[in-house]
DNA sequence: TTTCCGGGTTCCACGGAAACG
DNA sequence: CCGTTTCCGTGGAACCCGGAA
């Protein structure tokens, strides 16, 4: 019939009109560009760009079966730890023809809406945080069979997950305090109901200090809802335990920030009085002084490998390897 | 037909037969409940559930011509200044049947194809931030007439628009100095290409400052790249124009908090020897001792209101005010 | 190049039940 | 009492735009 639309909608149909092809020519100038000679897709290009033709990816979606859209869930863009993480997925995704659509959720709640959301937009793929989701929501990933990554899980994915061992780390921070000499080692948890890249940390380090000989009972948990100010709390916790207590392990560098204006307001030198170990490698772990020694995620490469995961899942290919172990390092600066 | 696909995949059809009902008693199940018999509908929803059906986006947005989701891109989550207004935009699309996605973009070049693939989706309409955009993103964004928001902008919206003037803040800011008795008041600005909301700040200091009889000279710019460690730059900067220099007003709270550090090390007391202005209110605004003087802009607002004139429009209602000034005010802590 | 779907929506027709004359 | 109108829950047909064959 080769109507074309009474509204202003630019469609496929009147690119090819107005290019003098069928509309299959210009379906291949997008998607299969070597299919069409170089003239003609050319000029098929050139016109859709005239007419502000944007490839409608619904209807693409709907004829074809596929997505080139994976969607992440991220639980908060508070703290910049998450944002090596995007970059990676958003580079990697990139290079492969891919596009990335981001939803926060700052509960399991909000993410359960947020994977319908995606699930609702027939994604080829869904980047979780963490390894805990509701249940309804793991009904329904399992039930829609779309590929899902678990990052910054390091065992037991869901589907497939992509990090590191939070247990390994919290290790080889004790284990480097302790080689510098530090023996009354403290350590800073977060309290209730929190993800396990963090609850996992307390025994890790109870198991570690105590296979050195050292004592354990220097622990105190603080609110995770706290950031700067939980330093001078976490700080007065530990030294009421100990007040001889000579490092201290934050669970993020906000607090071990927080911990070292505290130490400042006491007039302690830092690591001559107290060391002061962070986690996440932010900004301010290098800018501050003394600089914060840290561990070092490799957040970056965890968002490149989870998209590499789901593309690579959705051409087909299953690989054997579900997990991915991007590893960590410590940074050591002058705060240990 | 009443074909079931042969595949997995569940379909409006598949849950039509399960719960015995034709494929439009269940559509309305969904879209308009209260034209389904009740008991009907639970018994469809209740199917559907169990099933895992979610209503496929793409072929409701093909048939409608609609859509529920809104698209925002954000240039960076490295710091925290969007979070709020990613926050005010998330809950008030939530409290009105809309959907979120998000796309990052730290580029005019990321930004014009984030824009690109929500057109590509059909979304019912896109935030930005900023009103710099590619040449090819604006023709585009004309073309298909999609509703779009600048957010962060106070004036000549491309669509429609939702700030605050920075030039109020920034005369804001200069008053308060000039109240508490400092007259030798620095800049700190952004060299380069970075965008109008920071740009706009200067002539506005120099015209404030002037107005006031003082001078405008101390001024020095700096590259937006670096957080803290633009504090110990920005000082040396201004204290080789004018070392008696007794003000700083900074672009960020990041830069503010870097300028605090290395007073930290200079031995100079703020505000005393110096007093300190930053900029967006930042958690470590209120953290860090002393609290940072900040200005902070009403983001949460400015995400609701984005959200709510693209709904608007959405809805067919075309407003007359299409730039909405959320405004901002000044947190007037130790620093100053 | 053409034909024929994909999954859902719009629009309207259908038919049974209640209300009315 | 019965025929007719109205209402409301439900279903049928055409169509949205692009992709596979």
């Amino acid at each position: 019939m080769t109507k074309l639309r009474p509204d202003g909608k630019v469609t496929m149909q009147s690119v090819a009109v107005a290019a003098g092809v069928s509309p299959m020519t210009v379906s291949n100038s997008f998607r299969y560009p070597q299919r069409v000679h170089e003239e003609t897709r050319e000029r098929v290009l050139q016109i859709a760009a005239e007419l502000g033709y944007v490839p409608n990816h619904a209807a693409g979606n709907l004829a074809s079966g596929q997505s080139r859209v994976i969607g992440a869930v991220i639980p908060s863009i508070k703290n910049s730890s998450f944002y090596n993480y995007v970059r990676g997925m958003q580079e990697h995704v990139a290079d492969n023809g891919y596009q990335l659509i981001l939803k926060l959720a700052d509960s399991l709640e909000q993410e359960a809406a947020a994977i319908r959301t995606l699930i609702g937009l027939r994604v080829a793929g869904i980047a979780l945080v963490g390894d805990e989701h509701e249940d309804s929501a793991r009904t329904l990933l399992k039930k829609t069979g779309v590929p899902v990554v678990e990052a910054w899980v390091h065992r037991n994915p869901f589907d497939m997950a992509v990090g590191y061992s939070t247990i390994d780390a919290t290790r080889a921070i004790v284990e480097l305090l302790i080689v510098q000499g530090y023996t009354r080692i403290g350590f800073v948890g977060y309290e209730g109901d929190v993800s396990h890249r963090f609850t996992e940390r307390l025994p890790a380090f109870i198991q570690c200090v105590e296979q050195a000989g050292l004592s354990s009972h220097r622990i105190f948990l603080i609110d995770q809802a706290h950031g700067f100010g939980a330093g001078p709390q976490a700080l007065d916790g530990l030294c009421s335990i100990d007040p001889e207590l000579d490092a201290i392990i934050c669970p993020t560098d906000i607090v071990a920030a927080g911990v070292l204006f505290e130490c400042g307001r006491r007039g302690w030198k830092v690591p001559e009085r107290l060391a002061v170990a962070g986690w996440g490698d932010y900004e301010i772990a290098s800018e501050i002084t003394p600089g914060i020694t840290s561990v070092h995620p490799h957040a970056y490469e965890m968002g490149q490998n989870a998209m590499s995961l789901i593309i690579e899942r959705a051409n087909g290919n299953t690989r054997q390897q579900v997990t991915v172990d991007t590893g960590f390092h410590i940074v050591e600066r002058a705060s240990t």
